[in-house]
DNA sequence: TCTGGATGCGCGATTATTCACATTTAGCGA
DNA sequence: TCGCTAAATGTGAATAATCGCGCATCCAGA
């Protein structure tokens, strides 16, 4: 398991913060309905109770957890498919992507556990995420660098390159066995992105012939 | 919610199967502490303790669902690394992959949630699933179809390639939201089979450069 | 009559949530 | 600076629902 949030020096943090920590956490590995409150409270340090005093409810504790990652994951990600976009800049935004994931994996853990069991807000998560990857518009027409032949399959495209780099964090364990190493060191990282922008690379070199 | 187990005209199936199709499904949506054995039982139409009858306990009934799918996806698959083998070959067992997935998602679920959450016989389950995919000997030198440059990237490429096929399934709900479209359909198949397969083609043809 | 399989009942543990209550903390007038 | 107050934040106890699971019983078919 990966500490994700180290923020300010873990003491001067205020209790919400602390609850949210760990509501991440343990959110982002056992899903919504298998994570109890009793949980959360334990790693906090308080009973379950006091829960209540920071958050109404399980649901709005969920929904804080949200807001919280997908504030810190907004702002410059999710624009692969500008319309005049060159090839180094769709490498860099990959790469901050993958970086972004690398260093906290909880976003890609949560996403996953709603894909699969669906849970609170889910409609509402997949569409703050996903929806601002294509809505720039006209993005349908028009040479792209990741058309593959078939212009259709743009979107496609897209949606791959997206679960190729978090499917590397949702299957961390089976890196870990497969490959003897632990996914999350700095040599993993290194491996992981010179692979994915390999296949960028090579997916680039094949449209153009 | 897809369903997976339509086998033998549904009538004059055993309970055993048919508590094993109903978990099969509840384990694959859920994963395995947030599926309770009422709802299964309340599938398949009986009530809970005659579960009893067929399955020692909850942790039984998963591996006995385990085992079956295991069974059925083994035999032609995962061996996308022999030595000597052609790119026809490789195009044939990943379309093969495709395939099953797409026929039954629920041994791409479980794995996903096992690889989230951990829960019983995880391991054992990484161990069977995917130490066949690099089980063949010698596997790691000499020239290979995926080798991308650096042969050390060799099985983060097959990882790779693996993920891509199965977070198909187990983000579907994404597909469906992005793409307007259900991605069981036999339309959404051939197009993301005609993308994976332009994908290693990018890769092979990068590869000769 | 024997027996596999379904059932009702119920135990003990865990769940989210509420409530009455104690304690700590912050702000403010004197 | 002292002391009061009010809000913030903690607590144990209690509730209703649900969980996995064991047990005694009962029934239908061989």
């Amino acid at each position: 398991m990966t500490i994700a949030n180290l923020s300010t020096s873990a003491s001067r943090q205020t209790t919400s913060e602390k609850i949210l920590d760990a509501a991440e956490d343990l959110f982002a590995a056992s899903g919504y309905s298998a994570t109890s409150l009793a949980d959360v409270a334990d790693i906090v340090g308080i009973r379950t109770p006091s829960l209540y005093n920071h958050f109404r409810n399980k649901e709005a504790l969920y929904g804080a957890v949200l807001d919280r990652l997908i504030d810190s994951f907004s702002a410059p990600l999710y624009e692969l498919d500008q319309t005049g976009v060159t090839l180094e800049q769709v490498m860099e935004r990959l790469e901050s992507v993958v970086r972004q994931h690398h260093a906290n994996p909880n976003l890609a853990r949560l996403l996953q556990h709603a894909a699969l069991s669906g849970g609170p807000h889910t409609d509402e998560l997949i569409d703050r995420l996903f929806r601002p990857m294509f809505s720039s518009p006209g993005n349908l027409e028009g040479g792209h660098i990741l058309m593959l032949g078939d212009a259709g399959l743009q979107p496609w495209a897209v949606m791959a390159f997206n679960n190729l780099v978090m499917s590397y964090v949702t299957m961390a364990p089976m890196y870990r066995d497969v490959l003897g190493q632990d996914p999350f060191s700095e040599e993993a990282l290194e491996n992981q992105l010179t692979l994915v922008k390999s296949l960028l690379q090579a997916v680039f070199e094949y449209k153009n012939s």
